[in-house]
DNA sequence: TACAATTATGCAACATTGTTGCGTTAATAA
DNA sequence: TTATTAACGCAACAATGTTGCATAATTGTA
């Protein structure tokens, strides 16, 4: 059961996040969505596309949740979200970078399932700025 | 100027913060602060103390931002605090590991400033729970 | 094409979290 | 003890996210 459908907001949303360079919070969203639909309906399709794993979350830095494309996230039929997300201090964009295998120190008594590796500082466009 | 005052506040929700195994977010500390002031206090007590550096931000796999005192942080006069953080998907909650050096493959022209890195999954007690 | 089933939406209402302004309180130095 | 001003309380607001329910729209089937 539960049959998906793909309305023209999905759509609009799913190609507003695809169109971006870098992943986008609910509220640049639905300033981006022009009214085609309802604020709550933008929160319910975020949700949906996370599910379908046609969209991965990720939390910035300052704790806003922004939420891009999975193309780079299923590798030979197994998805993993666990590449590494730069975060500009300066223009507050959040991108997504390759894969980034690293070494963890942990004691043996966590149980590891996801890691969640995000870095700050400067991006290319805003080092060109200064 | 700017005199540094140390008030009973201040001092209620330093200790709670140090008391406390688990980083703890605002909510959290302000349940436990008893009504000695007021939550609008609590936000601009926590402000000051991660700003006089006795206390870290972090936020947590979900966008809370949590605190914890900076015990760990300060090695040989030299703030930082990026090490490694643990956020167990059972009871929530977020706990400081110690540093955790890796190894970083970020294309050349992102100017690195600082690492966050956590990491989701089972902690020792509730692994021994299950 | 028409219809039924049910997914998806709109809207209102609410909850939570965080912020700001301003008058008052209280910590600290002199 | 007094003056200075950091810190506080309170009210009001803003932003973000959630829920319930009636209505609309998509999709498979007849
Ligand atoms: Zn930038
Ligand atoms: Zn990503
Ligand atoms: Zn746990
Ligand atoms: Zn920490």
């Amino acid at each position: 059961m539960a049959i998906i459908r793909n309305t023209l907001a999905k759509k609009a949303v799913f190609e507003i996040i695809q169109g971006n360079k870098t992943a986008m919070s609910q509220t640049e969203i639905f300033a981006k969505v022009n009214n085609i639909c309802d604020r709550v309906t933008v929160y319910r399709i975020l949700e949906r596309l996370v599910k379908e794993v046609k969209i991965h979350k990720i939390v910035n830095i300052n704790g806003v949740i922004n939420y891009a494309p999975c193309d780079a996230c299923s590798h030979e039929q197994h998805v993993h979200h666990d590449h590494l997300h730069f975060s500009c201090t300066t223009c507050k964009k959040l991108t997504c970078i390759a894969d980034n295998h690293i070494e963890l120190n942990i004691p043996s008594n966590y149980q590891v399932a996801e890691v969640f590796l995000t870095v700050s500082g400067i991006c290319p466009d805003c080092v060109i700025m200064a």
